[in-house]
DNA sequence: TTTATGGCTGTCA
DNA sequence: ATGACAGCCATAA
């Protein structure tokens, strides 16, 4: 078996993400078939190159926050590409997450 | 091979 | 509301 599964996973559901959403680290585990392995798409989205259009920017933690990594440079950018996509963030730079978090479109309700 | 760590999460104070 | 602790498991050395 090979890793490179695993990312895969992890990235056909960044894609999936649509634009002016996002979603939790460990949301796209569990709905790449990974339950506990939201760190890993953590290092999935750092092992993801440049070139890459994957949409790493509407990946967030459960606080709906974005994760103050090693570079902070990289966060300024995640949270400017948000904003560009209609995201708004909280005064300590949070995202509703009941409002803009990503919904799945067989998880409907009330 | 083992050890250490970490772009996390969820619970408790 | 924020802060601290423990658990989970792949990647890197």
């Amino acid at each position: 078996m090979s890793g490179t599964e695993t990312y895969k996973r992890i990235y056909a559901v960044v894609k999936k993400v649509p634009r002016g959403q996002v979603a939790t680290y460990g949301q796209i585990a569990a709905i790449a078939g990974l339950p506990r392995r939201a760190r890993q798409v953590g290092y999935a989205l750092h092992a993801l190159p440049a070139q890459s259009k994957l949409p790493w920017h509407r990946v967030i933690n459960a606080r709906g926050e974005i994760s103050p990594r090693t570079w902070s440079e990289n966060h300024l950018l995640q949270r400017f590409l948000l904003e560009d996509e209609g995201v708004e963030f909280d005064a300590s730079g949070r995202v509703s997450l009941a409002r803009f978090g990503w919904r799945l479109p067989f998880r409907c309700s009330p």
